[in-house]
DNA sequence: CTGAAAGCGCTAACAA
DNA sequence: TTGTTAGCGCTTTCAG
C-alpha cells in the first residue's frame, strides 16, 4: 500500500495525504479525518527509503561496543538504547569484537548508511581515522575514558579519582606491598586507574617498583594469569607459603579480579587475610563473589544515558544548522564499593 | 557527493556509473577503469536511501531481545550479529526490558523501516500478534524454546533432555528431597526443564508436592527470595536447622541458582553439604562461584550464529520468490557441567 | 484548502 | 558498449 493508493481510495491527491502525514494543521479537518481513517484501515506507513530520500535523515544512530559479553559495556548500552527509543530512533548494534578492523569497517558502513550520529565505547582508533570520521560531519561521541581526545564530546566516569580512593583505602587498610593489575583494554581507563594508583602509592612511601604493576589481557583468564604471576614474584626464596611478600592485589577491572580471586584460592591462599583483592566497575556479580568483592563502582547505565543525550543534542544541533558547539565532557562520579575481600578491619561490619 | 557528479567528472552518463557500481562486467575495462578511479578518490558512495528505494531491500536485520544485562541473551546476540557483518548486513538492537509492549512497539517499528528479516529471542507475544507478523511476509526466526509455535522457524537448546539428565545426576549423588526454582522467562524454556524435572522425580519415585516448585523471577534476586522461602518450608517444627529436610535445588537458570547460593551461605548452610545446588545455562561466572556451580551448559552463541543463517536462509528464499519451505527447527544438544556445587560425592575430582 | 508537478539519487529497460 | 529516460514513493513549492 503506497501513498498514492491511499489518495485515490481518498479521492485525492497525493499531497494531501502527504500533508496529513506532515503537516495535518493546513488541511481540512473533515478531510483530514476522512484520510486518516483509510490510512488507519489499511495499516499504511510510509515508505522508509522515500521518506530519507527527502529528508536524507535516518533516525537511526550507530554503537559501537568492543564486546558483546562483560557486562560493562552492554549495561551501557542498555542506557544509550533506552534513550534512542524514546527519541524514535533505533539503534544499530556494531559488536567490534575488540579488533580495530572490524571497528573501521563498521564506521564506514554507518556512516555508509546515513546513520543521523555515532557513539563510539573505549574505542581505540587512531588519531587519523579519527579526523577523517571528524570530516564526515557526522555527530559523535565517545563514551568512556578519553583524555587524549579533548576535542570530541564525550562522557566518562572519573576513574582516576575512583583509583585514587581505592588505593588510599587499601592503605588505610593496612596493606604494604600493593600490587595492580592492569587490563589492556580499555586502554585509556587502565590508564587512569593505574595513574590514580601510582600517585598514592608515592604519596604514601609505599614500595613501587616494575614487579608491582602487570599489563594482563582485561578479562577473567587475563586475571588468572597475571595474579599467578604476581604471586611468584612476590614469593621469598625458599618460602613455602607464596606470594608471602604480597598484601593486596588491585585489579583494574572486576573481570581481571574475578580471575585473581580464582588464583589467590588455587595457591591455597585466602582472601583477605593472606591477600587482599579489590577490582573497579562493580559488575553484577561482585556482590556475589565469595569473598564479597570491595570495588569502585562505576555508573555504565548512566553514562549510556548521558551519552546518548549528548549526541542527541548534537544532532538536533546540527539539524538546526546551527554553530557548531564546543565539545562537552561529562565526567560522572564513581563510588566506593566496600565489600569483604579488600581486608578492611574497623568497619567491615557496616559497610558491605 | 552523487552519481551525477561522478559522471560529469568522468565525462559519462550516470547510467554507465551505475553499472560499474552494480554490473561492471557490463562496461569496458577502460571505462570502468577509469570511472572507478574516480569513485575511489572523491571516496563517493551510493545513497542508502534512493538504492533502497529501488531495490526494496535494506540489507539489516532486527534483533529483539528480552533484556541487555544476564550473560546469556548478549552471548546469542554476539553470535547473530556475527553472522550479519560477514554477510554485510547490520543488525538493530531492540532491547524489551522484558515488556511486550515495547516489544510490539519495536517489531512494528521494525517492519516499518522495511528490515529484511527478524529475530526474536525468547519472545512471550500473543498468538494473535504473531500472526499478524506472519501476514507481513516478513523473514523471521525464533530463538529459544519455543514447543508452542511448531509452524516458525526456530533454534532451541534441548532444555527438557538437559534437565532430565541434571535430575538424574541429582537422584544419583543421593539426594532425596529436590526442590525446583522456575523462572518466569523466558517462561518456555523454564517450563521444558520443569517438565523434565518432574519426569524424572516420579519416575525415580521421589516426593513431589507443590512445595517442591516455586515459581521466581528468573534473576539473582528471585533466587535468593524463592530459595529463602523454600528453604523455611523445608525446615522442620522446632529444628534449628533451617531446610534441614532440603537435600537440593534445582534453579532453571544459573542467575537463580546464583541468588540461591548466595541464600543459602545466608542461613549459615553449606553448599553442597547442606544443600546442594545447581543452575542450567553455564554461563560465564558459574565456574568461578564458590563452590564451583553444577549446570547444564547452553551453547547461546551457536544458537545466535544457527538462528542467523536460517534467517539468510529464509532471505534469499524470498528473494528468488522459491516457495515457502516448511519451517526448520534446530535443537542444539546441552552439556552436563559438573562441578562442585551439586555433592557428587565420587567423581568430583575428575569433572570439575 | 487542495492539486499539479518537480525533484530527492539511483537503477534498469530500451534505444542507439 | 554507452546514453536516454522512466520510474521507485514521498515531500514540497507554486498555482489555483
Amino acid at each position: 500500500m503506497n501513498i498514492k493508493q491511499i489518495a485515490k481510495k481518498a479521492g485525492v491527491s497525493v499531497a494531501t495525504v502527504s500533508r496529513v502525514l506532515n503537516h495535518p494543521e493546513n488541511v481540512a479537518p473533515a478531510t483530514r479525518e476522512r484520510i486518516q481513517k483509510i490510512i488507519d484501515q489499511e495499516e499504511y506507513t510510509p515508505n522508509w527509503f522515500a521518506r530519507g530520500l527527502n529528508f536524507n535523515k535516518t533516525r537511526t544512530i550507530g554503537l559501537v561496543t568492543p564486546h558483546t559479553v562483560g557486562s560493562c559495556y552492554m549495561e551501557i548500552a542498555g542506557g544509550v538504547e533506552e534513550v534512542a527509543r524514546q527519541k524514535g530512533y533505533i539503534t544499530f548494534m556494531c559488536n567490534m569484537e575488540r579488533d580495530p578492523d572490524i571497528e573501521k569497517e563498521y564506521i564506514n558502513h554507518l556512516i555508509t548508511r546515513k546513520v543521523d550520529g555515532i557513539i563510539l565505547m573505549y574505542s581505540s582508533l587512531s588519531d587519523e581515522y579519527m579526523s577523517w570520521i571528524r570530516e564526515e560531519k557526522i555527530p559523535a561521541v565517545l563514551i568512556g575514558e578519553n583524555e587524549l581526545r579533548p576535542d570530541w564530546d564525550s562522557v566518562k566516569a572519573d576513574c582516576r579519582d575512583g583509583a585514587v580512593k581505592m588505593t588510599a583505602h587499601l592503605v588505610e587498610c593496612g596493606h604494604e606491598t600493593i600490587g595492580m593489575l592492569c587490563g589492556n583494554a580499555p586502554e585509556n581507563e587502565a590508564n587512569s586507574i593505574l595513574q590514580g594508583y601510582k600517585n598514592v602509592m608515592k604519596a604514601s612511601g609505599k614500595k613501587l617498583s616494575s614487579k608491582n604493576v602487570y599489563d594482563v589481557e582485561n578479562s577473567i583468564e587475563g586475571g588468572y594469569i597475571g595474579a599467578k604471576r604476581m604471586i611468584s614474584e612476590f614469593t621469598s626464596p625458599g618460602s613455602d607459603v607464596p606470594g608471602d611478600q604480597l598484601d593486596a592485589i588491585f585489579a583494574s577491572s572486576d573481570e581481571i579480579a574475578y580471575g585473581a580471586m580464582d588464583a589467590v584460592k588455587d595457591c591455597g591462599l585466602c582472601i583477605p587475610d593472606d591477600i587482599a583483592i579489590v577490582g573497579f566497575g562493580n559488575y553484577k556479580m561482585s556482590n556475589l563473589m565469595e569473598p564479597k568483592l570491595t570495588t569502585v563502582e562505576e555508573p555504565y547505565r548512566l553514562m549510556g544515558i548521558y551519552g546518548a543525550r549528548i549526541l542527541f543534542d548534537l544532532i538536533e544541533e546540527k539539524e538546526k544548522n546551527g554553530e557548531e558547539s564546543t565539545p562537552k565532557h561529562i565526567i560522572l562520579k564513581t563510588k566506593m564499593r566496600i565489600r569483604k575481600s579488600c581486608g578492611h578491619k574497623e568497619r567491615i561490619g557496616e559497610m558491605f
